[in-house]
RNA sequence: GGAACGGUGGCAGAGCGGACAAAUGCAUCCGCCUUGAAAGCGGAAGGCUCACAAGGCCCGGGGGUUCGAAUCCCUCCCGUUCCGCCA
């Protein structure tokens, strides 16, 4: 990383040489090109002719150096793309994720679980007619899941409860869920990770792999007023991720899919007003897992599992009886300003001369798979029936409860 | 998918090869006037690069022609309207 940090610094000062020498050709340029107007003005012909000649020399000098500053920017400009962000000074040191530590809870864990909660949630929900991963197999290949009956309509439950949570504060949002190279850049997935993410070479689009990346991009390239932020939004969308690092891993059950369903929440907002909304925005996904009555605890990502483009990070884990593992359901975090420079969203403040970029925060509210897996096993009954956590309810169209048809 | 017309400052809208960072109007800010306000009058004010200044760059993106491009040419993108197709 230091030697990439050095050849980037060394790369950008031979460009701003480059840049300094062009500018000084242009501006002789502009000069003669006034002058040559004003000679033809005069009629003077002859003596225009002569200051062309010089000018066109200097032309084509100035073509050569400002092809050679295009191609030093590309470079400089690949590597930065490829540069991870800096943690926040808060954030635990650590190297693996081994050492993140857990900063809430754990909440709601029993001492112990009984055995009937003791069954993965992939036996149950065949038993139960609710997931049919071997007809989604057959229908587009290993790592799809497919719910059905109550099944589907918890998983859809899920996101309207969670929607319905937070429309207090966020806007809700129906994004695009194909986006172009540009966008996928501005969040961080591309250049690096153009492996774990779909394309669609043929119009030059990409499958978001979250909503964060269209929410991001929505006041890309403007410059909003301070008095806006923060802005808040939300969004239900559809994820696709290749998981192309992880074939083989998880694949029971609804661990890890390469289609699911997830309600984001971000948020635009000033450098100021970041560590706040963090703090809310992790109160809101808690309050989620709370609600549906789960066992869950939070997590504080140290530095050395932290994201690229992250500068400070909080996941929330649920403990899943079955699987006998903590899942981790929601991540939110402060990207500081590393998405917002890429996306170049800036803001005004009133009465300040210039512009400002902004800050953007964001997290799952919630991801329907493994909490619908953490439902299934921990709300599994003796008799192999999942009762539906209260909450869900309004959403269930009068289903309390799962059981076999 | 086909055709036509467009894309200029916060907005509207002129400019269509030379003094254009860009008229004009609206909006904004500061004065004057007024008890206060409106109207009226006078003035200020774009962004990026940049320690500052100078210089350079920015009229949808990219490329080209030219001594010189908002203006001409090519190409891509986006928008509007009409036709076709479609949930």
């Amino acid at each position: 990383l230091l030697q990439q940090l050095d050849s980037v610094a060394g790369l950008d000062q031979r460009a701003r040489d480059i840049v300094a020498r062009r500018d000084a050709i242009r501006a002789e340029v502009n000069e003669f090109s006034k002058q040559v107007g004003a000679l033809r003005k005069a009629g003077d012909a002859e003596q225009a002719e002569a200051l062309q000649a010089r000018s066109r020399a200097l032309g084509d000098h100035e073509r050569v150096l400002a092809n050679e500053y295009d191609d030093v920017q590309a470079q400089v400009r690949d590597l930065l793309l490829r540069i991870p962000n800096l943690p926040h000074p808060d954030a635990p040191d650590g190297v693996s994720d081994a050492d993140n530590p857990v900063v809430t809870g754990p909440v709601g864990l029993p001492d112990e679980f009984a055995a009937h909660q003791r069954v993965p949630h992939w036996q149950t929900a065949a038993a139960l007619g609710i997931l049919d991963n071997e007809r989604a197999a057959k229908i587009s290949g290993a790592m799809f899941t497919m719910q059905r009956g109550l099944g589907a309509t918890m998983a859809r439950a899920l996101c309207q409860f969670a929607l319905d949570s937070n429309a207090d504060a966020f806007e809700e949002i129906r994004p695009p869920s194909l986006v172009t190279t540009a966008t996928l850049t501005a969040t961080g997935q591309l250049p690096k990770f153009a492996d774990d993410a779909y394309a669609i070479e043929r119009d030059d689009l990409w499958c978001i792999p979250t909503a964060e990346v269209p929410l991001t991009s929505i006041y890309a390239g403007e410059v909003l007023d301070e008095e806006q932020l923060p802005l808040r939004m939300m969004a239900f969308s559809p994820c696709y991720r290749r998981e192309a690092g992880s074939a083989g891993r998880d694949t029971r059950g609804m661990l890890r899919a390469h289609e699911f369903d997830k309600v984001e929440i971000l948020a635009v907002a000033t450098p100021q007003q970041a560590p706040e909304l963090l703090r809310e925005m992790v109160g809101r996904a808690e309050h989620l897992m709370s609600a549906l009555e789960l066992p869950y605890r939070i997590i504080e990502i140290c530095t050395g599992d932290m994201g690229q483009s992250h500068h400070r990070s909080f996941d929330i884990e649920v403990y899943s009886p079955g699987c006998d593992s903590w899942l981790e359901v929601s991540s939110i975090s402060w990207f500081s300003d590393y998405q917002s420079r890429r996306a170049d969203i800036r803001y005004r403040t009133a009465g300040e001369k210039g512009t400002n970029v902004a800050n953007t925060l964001n997290g799952s509210a919630l991801a329907v798979p493994r909490v619908w897996a953490a439902i299934v096993e921990n709300y599994r009954q003796p008799d192999g029936s999942v009762l539906v956590p209260t909450v869900l309810h309004p959403y269930m169209r009068g289903a309390t409860v799962i059981s076999a048809t």
